[in-house]
DNA sequence: TAGTGCTGGTCTCTTTTTGAGACTGATATA
DNA sequence: TATATCAGTCTCAAAAAGAGACCAGCACTA
């Protein structure tokens, strides 16, 4: 566990260098996690691990996201080389969503961080209903 | 990497049985993965793994937050859980934010994606580069 | 033949969230 | 007396997200 701290530490001594001011505004790390931490990426990159998806499939699996947003998240994880998209030429077109080669490597750590979700769910929400209490 | 794959999925398929409809909507990990993944959150419990930090030096470490995304941002995580809020009556009075032991637990996965992020940046800046130039 | 539904979106309008920046008030410093 | 620091709060403007109508092309049905 130490040295787990111990090596993070290091890590973020190297963060801030490399910033050369001390702040980690335009850390690297930033650019990446942020395009994958929003509101919907994740969900969408979890859903499509399972298995490649179609449009409307997708929107009824997550039932309340917007088509406005679908269609944006999907794009922005496309650019960012996370998913890929197929067109085929069926009547009516049909559009395939997959992760890529790239999408199923951050997969693997980012299902880290989901199972670490489900296991701590009970601790979190006891955390939330302390700290609402103590607030009232 | 197969075997990794499989037990993704078999997981899926436990939070869409759990769900009862198909759809991952109400799924016990949105609820705490929506916490962290935030545009400031994992940025903060990143900042604040290395080793406390005060209001005004997080504030000078991630210098395009603004105040009040911070003081949020803060709340929220201590809400969850993550974050201790510790006031010391100096003149004037300090405030000192720490990881707390569940925060400590959940940024062990979250450091692994942070890795993630660093190894693969270039890779998913030339996916960008890649997309644009094909869209214009 | 007119009506309906399916496909994967876009367009517009409204609501929510975020950002920018002034302001607080007690205290120390110049 | 003027100025700065502390950790925020308050207000207003800008950006992002959500809701829902609308699109074209084709298949199926009445």
């Amino acid at each position: 566990m130490d040295s787990k701290i111990v090596s993070l530490r290091s890590k973020l001594e190297i963060y801030k260098a490399g910033s050369g001011g001390g702040n980690i505004a335009d850390c690297p790390v930033r650019d990446v996690i942020q395009g994958i931490s929003n509101k919907w990426s994740s969900l969408l990159i979890m859903a499509l691990a399972e298995k490649p998806y179609r449009f409307g499939e997708l929107r009824r699996l997550v039932p309340d996201i917007s088509q406005r947003m679908l269609t944006q998240t999907l794009h922005d994880l496309q650019r960012d080389g996370y998913v890929h998209r197929e067109v085929f030429p069926t009547k009516p077109p049909s559009v395939e969503y997959s992760l890529t080669d790239l999408g199923r490597s951050m997969f693997g750590p980012l299902y880290q961080l989901l199972q670490w979700a489900e296991l701590n769910h009970d601790a979190v929400r006891a955390a939330r209903a302390a700290f609402d209490a103590t607030e009232t």
